[in-house]
DNA sequence: GGGCTCCTGGAT
DNA sequence: ATCCAGGAGCCC
C-alpha cells in the first residue's frame, strides 16, 4: 500500500504528536507480522520517551531516549496512528503503544508489515542503509544514470528497486514513467542520457507533488491522524486502464511487467 | 535477473 | 470461484 509519499504523510502527522510522549505499555495481539515481536523487547521500549519520528524509503524510524530505535514498515495495508485512549480498538489491531496522552496503533489487514526494535541507533541504520539507494528527491544525476544503463532489467523493475531509490512503489512507478513518457518494459540498457534525465525529473516531480497531496488513498491508505490522501484524483495512468491519456486520450493499457500491474499509454510511452 | 510466498478482503 | 491489491524477502 504505501509509498514514500504515504509514509511521509503518517510522519509528518505523527511528529507533532508524539514527540515528547513516553510509552507506559506495550500491547500486541496473538499473530506475528512479518517478523514476530520478542518478548524481551517489552521491557526495554516501556518507560522510554519518543525523542523523534522520521522515515527513510517507505520505512519509518521511531527514536527512543536512551538510543534505541523502533523501526516500522507499512506493507501493503498498514495502518500508523495516533488516536485518543477512549477511540475503541479497531479489527486488525497488531501494536499498540500506550503513550502518555495517545495510543500510538499499528493496525494492518494483510500483516505484510513489521515492527522491529535496535539497541542503537547503528544497527538501525545499518540495517536501512545496506539495502536503501537515495531519496527520489534529489536523486545524485551520474549515479543514477550508470546504474539505469548498466542494467538490463526493465525499467519498471529498476524503479520498484529499493536500492537504485528508496520509496518508489507501484504506484509512483506507473505515475513517474508516464511522466517521462518511457514505456515500463523498456531496458535500462537501452536509454540514452537524455531520456534518463528525464525519468530521472520525472521521479522527483511525481514525489514532490505525491508529499505535498498527502498521498494517495487507493483503499487502506490513511496518515497518522486518520485522513485520507488526496493524490489519487492526479494519477495520469495508474488504475486507469481504459480511460484516455491525459496528454493525448489514447486508452491507458495495462500489462504486468516485474510482476506488478503496470499501467501506461501506448501512444506516449513507446518501447 | 525472475518467480513465489506471506495474508485478508473486496470486486466480479 | 477466481482475480486482484500502495511490499519485500527468500529461493533458484
Amino acid at each position: 500500500m504505501p509509498e514514500l509519499p504515504e509514509v511521509e504523510t503518517v510522519v509528518r502527522d505523527l511528529r507533532p504528536v508524539i514527540v515528547g510522549q513516553t510509552i507506559t505499555a506495550i500491547e500486541h495481539g496473538p499473530h506475528s507480522l512479518r517478523r514476530p515481536w520478542l518478548e524481551t523487547w517489552t521491557p526495554s521500549t516501556v518507560h522510554q520517551t519518543i525523542t523523534a519520528i522520521n522515515r527513510r524509503g517507505k520505512w519509518i524510524i521511531l527514536e527512543l531516549g536512551g538510543g534505541s530505535r523502533v523501526i516500522v514498515h507499512l506493507g501493503m495495508t498498514g495502518q500508523f496512528t495516533a488516536v485518543d485512549p477512549t477511540t475503541p480498538r479497531p479489527d486488525h489491531l497488531h501494536f499498540n503503544f500506550l503513550l502518555t496522552d495517545y495510543e500510538l496503533r499499528f493496525r494492518d489487514i494483510r500483516r505484510f508489515g513489521s515492527i522491529e526494535w535496535f539497541t542503537d541507533e547503528t544497527q538501525a541504520r545499518a540495517m536501512l542503509e545496506d539495502k536503501l539507494g537515495p531519496e527520489p528527491f534529489d536523486i545524485p544525476a551520474l549515479p543514477f544514470a550508470k546504474a539505469v544503463q548498466a542494467s538490463g532489467r526493465k525499467l519498471k523493475a529498476i524503479l520498484l528497486d529499493q536500492a537504485i531509490i528508496a520509496g518508489i512503489g507501484n504506484i509512483y512507478a506507473d505515475e513517474s514513467l508516464h511522466r517521462a513518457r518511457l514505456h515500463p518494459e523498456t531496458l535500462g540498457s537501452a536509454l540514452s542520457t537524455k531520456e534518463i534525465s528525464r525519468l530521472r525529473e520525472a521521479i522527483e516531480e511525481v514525489m514532490l507533488a505525491a508529499v505535498e497531496g498527502r498521498g494517495s488513498t487507493i483503499r487502506d491508505y490513511v496518515g497518522g491522524s486518520g485522513l485520507r490522501g488526496e493524490f489519487q484524483d492526479e494519477f495520469r495512468a495508474y488504475g486507469r486502464t481504459g480511460e484516455p491519456c491525459p496528454t493525448c486520450t489514447t486508452p491507458i493499457e495495462r500489462l504486468v511487467v516485474a510482476g506488478r500491474s503496470s499501467h501506461f499509454c501506448p501512444k506516449c510511452q513507446k518501447r
